[in-house]
RNA sequence: UCCUCAGUAGCUCAGUUGGUUAGAGCGGCGGACUGUUAAUCCGUAGGUCGUAGGUUCAAGUCCUACCUGAGGAGCCA
């Protein structure tokens, strides 16, 4: 007999059949003569119930049928006699795969605290709100490929070691088989990457982007979903050491083209979590974020609010509003000064543009009032950027032009220029942070707690 | 990295101006209960008070350093 998954059986099709169930035990109530027991697979949210009649069963078995114990089961599945179910399985075997001492087994049926959780990160799959996110993000990982297929993107696995340490993204991880006991270093102490495994010093990389913009000026849209680091000593609910990011770059794009892909793009990914994780978005608004679903059905049906950095400012002037830190063009926008915008100015989403171009990078596309470049960021409520991106600038001589002055190794980034000797077109392209889209659908409000084993300063348990 | 707060039973926490033998709820264990829903009721075990120093007749409580965690800031996604 194939066993049925906890999520066929509360469908209710296999109703008034014989049925075998494998899973995990989250509780077991009852008395002398009857076990209700909980069990859970992790296919769905909710449980399925086991009726056990104690005569049926020998003590000790049903002795052992403890929280966290793995259990096999035959029956009917039958209509519930009890309220708070309509299906549930009359037992007619039961087997204890793999006991778990309940002295030892940590989760009790009482919710615990994320902090705590996150010390049992190898057992925290095991609970309601993490099975409901780890589960919503597979759909989402799985949304965001079907969204780029469909409209034409090829995925690009960019490269995880890179030898550029020229982004200019962050702190970089060094990637090394070098003796570190014993570093080989020339007269002048200088570490010799010339007998490093590649023959030169290497990194983690920070962003796909450089060599995902190589892959758009000859396939048209592409799009990267990979991992990323930074080796930033960030202590803050949004930053994590390992994280994945989703960065589609795109031919004959402008700014106004890559905006709208951006807002697209994240509303498709909302409402594809409304449709596939309904389930699991209505615990998760239940039990954790009590606005959620509200916010989540905002988002999809409201046009996000489009601004230049300049007019931005303005506002945050004349909002008579004190902020901790002063507002004032040529500086960057602080936290406090995003969420006025999104959370009290315009209560939606805003995507603010050209910004001053002495705190963007190099590649971003030059305007032409000579002061601004042609980034974009979207700052969503709750979280802040959840994108950030631009045009970039395709015209060689400017680019170079701009290196210079920001001190990027242009001979390092020869391949890159070389992009804009070759047919250069208009192109642009945007970095989502796969986990701050995560804690936007969840509503939970630690990025550590959205991703299965989060790497942050001080700690790489698991 | 900076600022603030926290660390007491397996978990979540209480513990007064420093003062006898450190408490509760949940969980565990034992028992009761003929269908339970985070079941209920009775009983019970369980503690190097984050670590190391210091002040004091006396430290969970005060001081210092460190470790860990959380929130805020910076960096950013």
């Amino acid at each position: 007999m194939t066993r049925s998954t906890v999520k066929e059986l509360l469908s209710g099709e296999k109703v008034n059949s014989e049925v075998l169930l494998k899973g995990w035990v989250r509780t077991r109530r009852g008395n002398k003569n009857v076990a209700f027991i909980a069990v859970n697979d992790g296919t769905v949210i909710h449980n399925i119930q086991v009726v056990a009649d104690a005569e049926k069963f020998p003590e000790e078995v049903l002795r052992d049928v403890t929280t966290g114990s793995s259990i096999s089961v035959r029956g009917q599945l039958v209509e519930s006699m009890g309220k708070g179910q309509s299906v549930e399985i009359q037992a007619s075997e039961l087997e204890v795969l793999g006991t778990s001492d309940p002295e030892d087994y940590p989760l009790q049926k009482k919710g615990h605290s994320f902090e705590f959780l996150r010390e049992i990160a190898h057992l925290r799959f095991r609970t309601n709100t993490f099975g409901a996110v780890f589960r919503i993000r597979h759909a989402l990982s799985f949304a965001i490929h079907n969204y780029f297929n469909e409209k034409g993107f090829f995925y690009l696995h960019t490269p995880i070691i890179t030898a550029s340490d020229a982004e200019g993204a962050g702190a970089m991880f060094r990637v090394t088989t070098l003796d570190l006991d014993n570093i080989p270093r020339d007269d002048r102490k200088k570490i010799e990457f010339g007998q490093d495994f590649f023959g030169r010093s290497t990194n983690l990389t920070v962003s796909g982007q450089l060599e995902g913009e190589l892959g758009a000026l000859a396939l048209s849209s592409i799009y990267t979903f990979g991992p990323t680091f930074r080796a930033e000593n960030s202590n803050t609910p949004r930053h994590v050491a390992e994280f994945w990011m989703i960065e589609p770059e795109m031919a004959f794009y402008d700014i106004h083209d890559n905006m709208d892909l951006a807002e697209d793009f994240l509303k498709y990914l909302v409402r594809y979590a409304m449709e596939h994780c309904a389930d699991d978005l209505e615990f998760l608004n239940k039990m954790v974020d009590k606005e959620l679903l509200e916010r989540l059905r905002f988002i999809v049906s409201n046009d996000f609010v489009r601004m230049g950095y300049t007019e931005a400012v303005e506002i945050l002037e004349k909002s008579g509003k004190k902020f901790e830190f002063p507002v004032k063009w040529g500086s960057d926008l602080q936290a406090e000064h995003e969420r006025y915008l999104v959370e009290e100015e315009f209560k939606k989403p805003v995507i603010l543009t050209d910004y001053p171009e002495e705190i963007k990078s190099f590649y971003m596309k030059q305007n032409e009032d000579g002061k601004t470049v042609r980034a974009m960021d979207v700052l969503f409520p709750k979280i802040g950027e959840i994108i950030g991106g631009s045009q970039r600038e395709e015209d060689y001589d400017k680019l170079v032009q701009r290196m210079r002055s920001m001190d990027v190794p242009e001979e390092e980034l020869w391949w890159y220029l070389d992009t804009r000797r070759f047919g250069t077109v208009e192109h642009s392209g945007f970095g989502l942070g796969f986990e701050r889209l995560l804690m936007f659908v969840t509503g939970m409000s630690n990025i550590r707690d959205v991703i299965p084993f989060p790497r942050t300063p001080k700690n790489a348990e698991f």
